[in-house]
Order: structure tokens, then C-alpha cells, then sequence
DNA sequence: CACAGGATATACT
DNA sequence: GTATATCCTGTGA
């Protein structure tokens, strides 16, 4: 995390997922000397069809039942890890993708896990996104500190729209995706059709 | 730019 | 067997 940048602190993932969603856009996050600013952050919610948690616990998503500020990273497609993070309401597995983050330090580091030069390309995504950091299933289940993840408070207020939510079937009317507008790192650009 | 197809763990029908 | 909170590569407009 950069200097002068205070952490969040633990109250801040005592909301709902929407509104830490909402709030995470312009805070910088790091791991392991590696991290960026986040752009595009998705909510799910409790009694949300989209989400891992609405059919209750499996093995899978089990740390989503954790409490605020857990993390939970989890194996999409055989393939990509996913990280999330843990908000209120507890024990309803509540939490946040975080899809995309503007990269701005250990940029070298990432650049060599992704295989990528374009830095538009290193962490536009949610899977480029645990790639470039190196985070892996190894954290699931941790709470944010344990885990080593740092997330810095947000200087300004970021102009942030709220769009559907990307790669899902069911409850896609909900505007649970977050995306800094006008960013150049975001891993899908905002749908036209949306206003502003 | 828009597709199509492959990789492939986990969960559900 | 089918779907999934994805990404990469190849082909063709």
C-alpha cells in the first residue's frame, strides 16, 4: 500500500455487500508488495439467485458464512481463482467480487506472473486479477489481515456507476456491479444503455 | 470488431 | 449430464 494511505478498518465491511461494493471503488488494495486501485467491484447478496451462498453451505463457499472481512477465494471454472470479501449481514454469505483494480505498484511482479505487458490487460478481470497478485486458495477462509491483504481508505469520491452484474443467468436486473467511470482498466466496458 | 472452442473443479439435475 | 461470478487463442468480417 502506498504511504500516507490509512487502512480501512474492521467496521468497514459491516455493511451490506452493495454498499461496501460501492465504497471499495478508489481504495487501493495489496498483497504481497503487489496491488492497484479498485475499479470494478460486484455485490451478492443474501437471497440472491447469482450468489454461491443461496443454496446455503458447501464445501466451496463455506468462508462466505464466515464473519465481515473474511476472505473467500474460490475455483471458478477448473481454472481461475475469485476473490471476495465477507460483509454484513453476518452469516447470511454476503460478499463482494472484486473484478478489476488499476495497477500501481509491484507492476514489474505482476507483469512477469501474467505473461501480459499491457497494463491495461494485468488485472482487468477478476482471474487476471488473483493472477497478477498471486493469490490463490491458499487465503480462503482468512480473515482479510491474516491473509495479508491491505485494503487503503479512499482519498476522494470516485464517480461510480451501478450496472448489472457480469457472467450471470438469474437476478441479472440487479445493479450490483460497480465500476469507476471513465476507467481504462475495467474488465468489460459500462453497458450503453446505462445513463450518465 | 464478433464469435467459436478449449481448459476443467465444483455443484446441481 | 449440464451449468458456472473466466480467460485465451484462432478465425473471419
Amino acid at each position: 500500500m502506498s504511504p500516507g494511505a490509512r487502512p480501512v478498518g474492521r467496521a468497514f465491511f459491516d455493511r451490506a455487500p452493495e454498499v461496501v461494493a460501492e465504497q471499495l471503488i478508489g481504495c487501493e488494495i495489496s498483497y504481497g508488495g503487489c496491488g492497484g486501485v479498485v475499479v470494478e467491484a460486484e455485490a451478492y447478496g443474501q437471497r440472491d439467485p447469482a450468489s454461491h451462498s443461496f443454496r446455503g453451505e458447501t464445501p466451496r463457499c463455506r468462508s462466505m458464512f464466515g464473519p465481515p472481512a473474511t476472505v473467500y477465494v474460490y475455483l471458478l471454472y477448473g481454472l481461475h481463482w475469485c476473490l471476495n470479501l465477507v460483509t454484513e449481514p453476518r452469516g447470511t454469505g454476503a460478499a463482494v467480487l472484486i473484478r478489476a483494480i488499476e495497477p500501481t505498484h509491484g507492476v514489474d511482479e505482476m507483469r512477469a506472473r501474467r505473461g501480459v505487458d499491457d497494463d491495461r490487460l494485468l488485472c482487468a478481470g477478476p482471474g487476471r486479477l488473483t493472477q497478477a497478485l498471486g493469490i490463490t486458495g491458499a487465503v480462503d477462509g482468512m480473515s482479510l489481515r491474516a491473509a495479508g491483504l491491505q485494503v487503503g481508505r479512499r482519498r476522494g469520491e470516485p464517480d461510480v456507476a451501478r450496472v448489472p452484474r457480469i457472467g450471470i443467468s438469474r437476478a441479472t436486473d440487479l445493479p450490483w456491479r460497480m465500476v469507476a467511470r471513465g476507467s481504462r482498466y475495467l474488465s468489460r466496458p459500462i453497458p450503453r444503455s446505462i445513463p450518465g
